[in-house]
RNA sequence: GGCGCAGUAGUUCAGCUGGUUAGAAUGCCAGCCUGUCACGCUGGAGGUCGAGGGUUCGAGCCCCUUCUGCGUCGCCA
């Protein structure tokens, strides 16, 4: 049974409803939430985008609507004529809960099976499940705040940036495969087999070449695809709130992220966000908090101990300080009272980041400690000086290099934070992080890698030693924090043909290569380029910051889990070998002999 | 590719040292019920214990393989 809404004209959503609109006839679409009957009275939840309201179907009522009404189950589809009436029973907990519809007519739209998982906001069942029955999931009224929620965000920052004279441009989906940077999603071509476009792992170039054209603000709300693993902040689809401006510094991209960022805080959350936001540079927010993207929601800072670990007869100690490391420490108030297993847990945090192990001492009066046969007690009691720990206090120490000592005491210190409980959900913390190194040493590559992308202009005071010593060269880029989430980045471009070359230089390009992979932007820059710069936003990150969701999949309507796939769609799936015949690509099965993985092969 | 966690009724879970016919709650179905809102009461149906193999007199439980989901390292300019 469907029957049709014809002659029925929807006067208002269910949640808006109140004691005002007491009198009123309404007509109400939605889906039944919940069915009570209780013989002769029937109460039905009809639920919509907005909220939940009551209609109550009496012994009055006619024969037919009391037939359909005990018909009626979750999940199907009605609408109901009636009249609000105020409640002999009164539900505090529902906003509508001073009302209800004593309906007068009532149509079953469209029926429904039992769903595979109830309705409600607590998400109690599997995830995959949810995924699989996305469009059931997306119903909940969490889920539609998420989504409510995200659309504000993108609301307000095109409002905002239309304020502030910037112009929202699209850019092309189908583009050019560039070497460096993610691995990209490639898309076939029909007209040029064996030629493939590649989805924008960012509108980067584009951008510039935007601001080459002289339209001096952009932003976009942009579709980015990486295909690199996932992670519960990271989806090979997700979306970047990016921007660009010219004849600009790195304080003015700053000043006015800050300004959106502000802006929707106040918005979303109506939360005053102090700025100017406060810039770290790299080199102390690794010094200090042992992380790129520090959370400054405690403290818990890095000690560097290296001074004091010289002095005492420890191996471990000796031999990291003679390989040019440095030994460093966290110390962890009230930590005294973890179990060995606890310290051993903290211990294999360190680990997995690459420390062969992690020291560790209790400067109480009977000292505790992994190595105390190598201290003496005037040793010990240094230390507890040095660092300012007390006996109930635990200090975690690792010995090695910079980016090991850094990268688990880091880690350390939140896990550590995590235990105690010092991290507040509701509490937001943002910060800057200035002046990061221009280049990053790859071991499986053997050289030198743009640490944020190719085009970021250095530092104009390191421009000298570019050549000689790129270790040390800092570039004009900048992240935003927020929590210890790296929200999004930026830098200052570079916007001149000669320095562009022998950036590509210093990436191992040749000329020849330069040309055929960015050939377009470096002709390009022989005609006039304006000093530019600019940033994105990752707008899931945010979304699931500011509604403390714990993975970005929680604010994406479709995401993709793990291994890429939709569990929805089933997408990826095979084509036809007509669609692959056009592309001219042959598709063999693997050796393995699995016949369900197959690899691609040009004809 | 590595490491870790999980997979038992539609759903969420329990299931002891390997031992009778695998349980609970909820949902679902039927009947009753005039103020419910986690409605209530009575009754009922519902299971390839993710899959495959092995050990055993006997496997939800032990072993191997594999699939799926989650977290994470690598990776993500």
């Amino acid at each position: 049974m469907s029957e049709s809404i014809v002659g029925l004209k929807r006067t208002d959503m269910c949640g808006t409803l109140r004691e005002g609109d007491v009198g009123r006839e309404v007509v109400l679409m939605g889906w039944c939430h919940k069915a009570r009957d209780l013989g002769g009275l029937t109460f039905i939840t009809l639920r919509d985008r907005s909220g939940e309201v009551q209609l109550v179907i009496t012994p009055d009522s006619s024969e037919d609507i009391r037939t359909k009404a005990s018909k009626v189950r979750s999940e199907f589809v009605l609408a109901a004529k009636g009249k609000v009436q105020k409640r002999s029973a009164p539900n505090e907990k529902m906003p509508t809960g001073m009302i209800e519809i004593a309906v007068v007519d009532l149509r079953i739209i469209s029926e429904s099976e039992t769903p595979p998982f109830y309705i409600e906001d607590d998400d109690t069942a599997n995830e995959a499940l949810r995924l699989k029955y996305r469009y059931l999931d997306l119903r909940r009224p969490v889920m539609q705040n998420n989504m409510i929620l995200r659309h504000k965000i993108a609301k307000s920052a095109r409002d905002y940036f239309d304020e502030k004279g910037f112009l929202e441009i699209e850019t092309p989906m189908l583009g050019k495969s560039t070497p460096e940077g993610a691995r990209d999603y490639l898309v076939p071509s029909r007209v040029k087999n064996g030629s493939f476009f590649a989805l924008p792992q960012s509108p980067q170039l584009y951008k510039q070449l935007l601001m080459l054209a002289g339209y001096d603000r952009y932003m976009q709300i942009a579709r980015c695809f990486r295909d690199e693993d996932l992670r519960a902040d990271r989806q090979p689809e997700f979306t970047q709130m990016d921007l660009e401006m010219s004849f600009v510094d790195c304080d003015d991209i700053m000043g006015v992220t800050e300004g959106f960022v502000a802006r929707v805080f106040k918005d979303v959350l109506d939360i005053d966000i102090e700025l100017p936001i406060r810039r770290i540079t790299w080199q102390e927010a690794m010094e200090r908090y042992g992380s790129d993207k520090p959370d400054l929601r405690f403290g818990m800072e890095l000690q560097d101990i290296s001074d004091w670990a010289s002095t005492v007869d420890f191996v471990v100690f000796k031999n990291a300080l003679e390989d040019k490391g440095l030994v460093k420490a966290v110390v962890i108030k009230g930590g005294a009272a973890f179990s060995r297993k606890e310290i051993d847990a903290l211990g294999e945090v360190c680990k997995t980041y690459k420390a062969k192990g992690m020291a560790w001492i209790v400067p109480a009066e009977q000292p505790r400690g992994s190595f105390l046969k190598f201290l003496k007690p005037e040793d010990i009691e240094a230390l507890a000086q040095k660092t300012g720990a007390g006996a109930d206090d635990l200090i975690c120490i690792v010995a090695d290099k910079f980016k090991v000592v850094h990268d688990s005491l880091g880690q350390l210190r939140i896990a550590a934070a995590n235990k105690l409980g010092l991290i507040k959900k509701d509490d937001f913390k943002l910060c800057w992080v200035t002046e990061f190194p221009m280049f990053e040493w790859s071991e499986e590559e053997g050289r030198f890698m743009a640490m944020h992308h190719p085009f970021t202009c250095p530092m104009d005071e390191d421009l000298d030693h570019l050549e000689a010593d790129q270790g040390k060269v800092r570039s004009k880029a900048y992240d935003i924090v927020l929590n210890g989430c790296e929200l999004g980045g930026g830098s200052i471009r570079i916007h001149d043909r000669d320095l562009q070359m022998r950036i590509f230089k210093l990436l191992g390009f040749t000329a020849e290569a330069a040309q055929e992979q960015f050939g377009f932007l470096l002709d390009a820059f022989k005609y006039g380029v304006p000093p530019h710069g600019g940033l994105a936003i990752g707008l899931d990150r945010f979304v699931m910051l500011l509604t403390g969701a714990g993975s970005i999949r929680e604010v994406i309507a479709f995401p993709k889990v793990q291994n890429s796939s939709d569990l929805m769609t089933d997408a990826p799936a095979p084509v036809s070998e007509a669609q692959l015949e056009e592309l001219g690509i042959g598709v063999s099965s693997s050796s393995d002999g699995n016949n369900d993985d197959e690899n691609l092969v040009m004809d």
